[in-house]
DNA sequence: ATATTTAAGATGATTTTAGTCCTGATTTAT
DNA sequence: ATAAATCAGGACTAAAATCATCTTAAATAT
């Protein structure tokens, strides 16, 4: 369907919700309940996040997850990519020949170009721009609720 | 899966077949053949189409289908469009309000924008492009033919 | 020890994808 | 008129993906 899945939309929001909060660890249940997220669904995430190297995690009392590195290098991209997989328009991104007319196609290289777009966008805010974002658009709401009562 | 269907794929075969045999009608058959779709999915597809105004049909002996329009008014997001339905990148550009999150949400402006650029490459090409862009490739590949020999 | 917290795997309902097939409607040729 | 050709529409299906939930095991702090 050409469409984010489920996964992906709450990797980042997950991933984002740790970016907000660098300095502690979070519990699952806090950013399930944070980021409007399934708690149980959630835990598959924060998995694969781990596993992908983004997020570390500690069990046990006072255990939780934080982010494996600095927001600052983790983009969008990467983080949709933990838990959806390599992202490919069309199949015949996925490696050459894999579409068996992808030499003499003039679709293919349209493809290419699309996907290149899409991940500039994709790779061009880090998590930590994307929490200066959400602070920038925190203040602008407050002022605009300010001005009219 | 963020990945084109094959729907999507068999439609920009199909009507790219119909704008590179712009002076005759095609038959579902021949279609199927010369583009490697099967031949009832195809049907569907070619109904899609037709619905969407993209291609148009004649029934009945002599019958077949050809371009509604001129190939080069015809861009790759209308003809993917036609049998996948609008393209949204993410729930939230559904419309306004379908993700509850969406005004303070600093992820979704990324999103508006990436779909922008995505639309901007589907669009950058018409049917008569690809055409043009095929016979090129066709020239380039037989030059290079000749050359190996 | 015990309470807390994540890890891993099994399970399942629903929807989407990727097709097939059949019947009927329409057009053309004879 | 009739037969042949060709698309239109709908029913049907198998397999996979999506979107979860639940249970048990392992690790950690106190
Ligand atoms: S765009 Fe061309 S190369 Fe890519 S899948 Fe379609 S036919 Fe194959
Ligand atoms: S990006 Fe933001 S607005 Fe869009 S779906 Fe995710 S949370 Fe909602």
């Amino acid at each position: 369907m050409l469409q984010l899945t489920r996964d992906g939309e709450y990797a980042v929001r997950a991933v984002l919700h740790l970016a907000a909060h660098e300095d502690r660890v979070s519990l699952i249940h806090e950013i399930s309940e944070a980021q409007d997220v399934p708690k149980s669904y959630l835990s598959k995430i924060m998995q694969s996040l781990t596993r992908a190297g983004i997020v570390k995690s500690r069990r046990g009392a006072k255990g939780g997850f934080f982010l494996a590195r600095p927001a600052g290098s983790i983009t969008l991209r990467e983080t949709i990519e933990a838990v959806e997989g390599p992202i490919h328009l069309n199949v015949c991104l996925i490696k050459k020949g894999e579409c068996p007319k992808d030499e003499g196609c003039p679709v293919h290289p349209v493809w290419r170009e699309a996907q290149k777009k899409l991940f500039e966008v994709l790779e061009g805010k880090t998590m930590q721009d994307l929490v200066r974002d959400a602070e920038a658009i925190q203040k602008r709401n407050s002022r605009k609720l300010a001005q009219a009562r």
